[in-house]
DNA sequence: TATTTGATTCTT
DNA sequence: AGAATCAAATAT
């Protein structure tokens, strides 16, 4: 066994390790999954020199066209045709005409799909809701299509918090009653933090 | 062209 | 329980 090159973590006299960015195959996987495994990574917004990041705690899966709470179960227009383009692209849409939220694009193109961000901790404080986090983000329209996988505007990092599925609630997504049985769908993944 | 709706949040 | 506020979807 040949020794192995193992990243260091701010040891001594070494320089910190960037976190890898969450790349384009990780948003290629069912929906679930990576709804599932974005509990605990980093969202991270670079904007007019302020840098903020937030570790993601609460999200909801929208999944095809059967699925009626998904924007893209209304067909392929100008509003829902990223969700059918490549994984790991931002849709940002305005909601109640104030309100912006946060989606990632998910599963292979032609497969409409994607992430909510429901809610992230900033230096332990938890932002809850996706207006306010899109708020505090200043997340709005412009960032709607942007790559996700570049480091740059925003971006996902795992920063190596291992987040056990036993400590991941699912429950029904919010605000999505008109949606009829797809509204009882466990689709939100929610960190428990009692 | 007109009306309704909505992956929300805040106030009353 | 209701308001704020508007783009997109749906009805006309």
């Amino acid at each position: 066994m040949s020794e192995m090159m193992v990243p260091s973590h701010g040891g001594e006299g070494e320089q910190r390790e960037t976190p890898p960015v969450l790349t384009r195959s990780y948003f290629l996987r069912p929906t679930l999954t990576v709804a599932r495994d974005l509990i605990g990574k980093f969202l991270v917004r670079h904007n007019g020199g302020e840098l903020l990041a937030g570790k993601i705690v609460e999200v909801e899966a929208y999944v095809g066209t059967s699925d009626r709470a998904c924007h893209a179960s209304k067909g392929r227009t100008a509003r829902t045709e990223v969700m059918f383009g490549p994984p790991g692209v931002a849709y940002v849409y305005l909601i109640y005409g104030m309100y912006h939220c946060l989606n990632v694009v998910t599963e292979r193109e032609g497969f409409p799909a994607a992430v909510l961000i429901r809610a992230v901790e900033v230096e332990g404080r938890l932002i809850d809701g996706p207006g306010r986090l899109c708020r505090l983000f200043k997340i709005d329209r412009s960032l709607n299509r942007w790559d996700l996988t570049l480091r740059q505007s925003l971006w996902f990092e795992d920063r190596g918090v291992f987040v056990s599925g036993r400590d991941i609630d699912q429950l029904p997504r919010i605000g999505v009653e008109y949606a009829g049985e797809w509204a009882r769908k466990p689709w939100r993944f929610r960190l428990r933090t009692k």
